[in-house]
DNA sequence: CGGGAGGTTGAGCATGTTCAAAGGATGTGG
DNA sequence: CCACATCCTTTGAACATGCTCAACCTCCCG
């Protein structure tokens, strides 16, 4: 595979392509940081609450989520890290994780040794701002995420988590319209919208009763994704998804 | 008053002095930033949803808050932003945005130029790895409050978030020992927690009759901060209040 | 003294939970 | 390739937490 091509399927130079352009030499560099893979089958801990974060990883492929293992054993999941995210440019610096990181689906991931993260971010500028465009977009969606537990109803909260599992894979390329994989189950869904799986089933049933979606089989389609987002009170625009504004890029291109 | 004084009592410096050490140089720039200093009332909005963000601002006295407006009326409050807060410098980059930013006390802020920051974020790799950490923290705020919101129930929560405010004023010297001004109404409260006023007002009495806590024209006492921390099931390290790692400090240094 | 915002109280109600059990799907070893 | 175990989904009924609505109180400030 030619440099070219691997810059083009390597998932994070694709997903920061997306907010900044990149020079060629920014892409070799970044090309050249994710030597090490890792693998992980589903339901594996990728980083454990408590750890000392070793190095900053990139999700190449599948899907993982932050959680946090309450006293009661209940769990809520904070957040979802699909292909391109960086789990965890947060923690590099802190000295322990305050939660886990676990795959839900097979996963790959390359690792980055922190002194490299710290490198790029001085020397290459425009890497630099498309990580912090990265993390301002984590934020937003750390943001939805509190609108919708804390005042939207159970049928709200599906519709808006589906919309933004929709809207994020479609915009690195993972669907075919508004068909997905969701390789979530009830269970995920409850622990990440802060209700109970049974509930979860029953709000399903409603949302495909009016012929909103079908899902079966880890396939998903949204049927009126319009509708369901009107449903949420969600917006697309607020999850950020699109480029960096072009008065950034042009103060970059001045130095 | 002296450069030196001004540095001590300039809140972003203080802040951003907590987590990374800066040099003298680093002072002097941050101190030239917030030249114009802009002030509100309470209940007032200092950023609209809708906007294009005009610059970062500082928070140098107060208390603000991120909300938004849900169409139905209601009202969900995000976070809290303090003294030392940045606000935002999430949003330079954004084009528009996606919630508003609004006052609940009397509140005094510096504006700083978009240009400043991304020069500062060049030239001054300390005081950009001190933004970065503070990035990070609010990042940290946002992930606890999704876990309160998902899965605590009402008690929890408001123990959740007194601990939350009063750790956070604790850190940028704003409180003797356990005692606070809370200049929040139970209405705010609820907005910020995900409940209404009415229960708001009924947790706030079981938590007085267990003698956790006393709240009474604004001031709030807790009483017995690591029982009312136990109940919310919450932690002083979730929130990262400290400085930022030796081995971060040392790699500046090598520069 | 009057008005308004915020706090307090009560009763009925609704959304989502709990618990328990049964019905599919999936995958693994024999 | 079947048998069995496990995980996931589905269903029902009783229950609980927090909501709604409406009234009243209290403090502050003009």
């Amino acid at each position: 595979m030619s440099p070219v091509r691997q810059a083009t399927y390597n998932p994070l130079i694709r997903k920061l392509e997306h907010y900044v352009p990149l020079s060629a030499d920014d892409r070799r560099v970044l090309d050249e940081l994710g030597e090490t893979e890792e693998h992980y089958r589903a339901n594996q801990d990728i980083v454990v609450e408590g750890q000392v974060p070793r190095s900053v990883f990139v999700l190449l492929s599948g899907l993982a989520c932050r959680y946090r293992i309450l006293r009661d054993g209940r769990r809520q999941i904070m957040t979802f890290l699909l292909p391109g995210d960086l789990c965890d440019l947060h923690m590099f610096l802190l000295r322990v994780m305050d939660h886990s990181i676990g795959t839900i689906t097979d996963v790959t991931l390359a690792a980055i040794p922190t002194v490299s993260v710290l490198e790029m971010a001085v020397r290459h500028p425009r890497v630099s701002v498309a990580l912090w465009w990265s993390s301002m977009q984590q934020e937003a969606i750390l943001r939805e995420r509190i609108v919708a537990l804390g005042r939207r109803d159970a049928v709200g909260r599906v519709a808006y988590i589906l919309c933004e599992l929709v809207w994020r894979q479609q915009a690195i390329g993972l669907s075919n319209g508004s068909s997905v994989t969701l390789p979530l189950t009830q269970n995920e869904l409850a622990d990440t919208l802060g209700l109970t799986a049974v509930h979860i089933n029953r709000v399903l049933q409603i949302l495909r009763r009016d012929r909103l979606l079908t899902l079966e089989h880890r396939r998903l389609e949204l049927l009126d994704i319009d509708k369901l987002a009107d449903i949420a009170g969600f917006n697309k625009d607020y999850l950020h998804l699109g480029p960096a504004p072009p008065e950034i890029i042009r103060h970059l291109d001045r130095r």
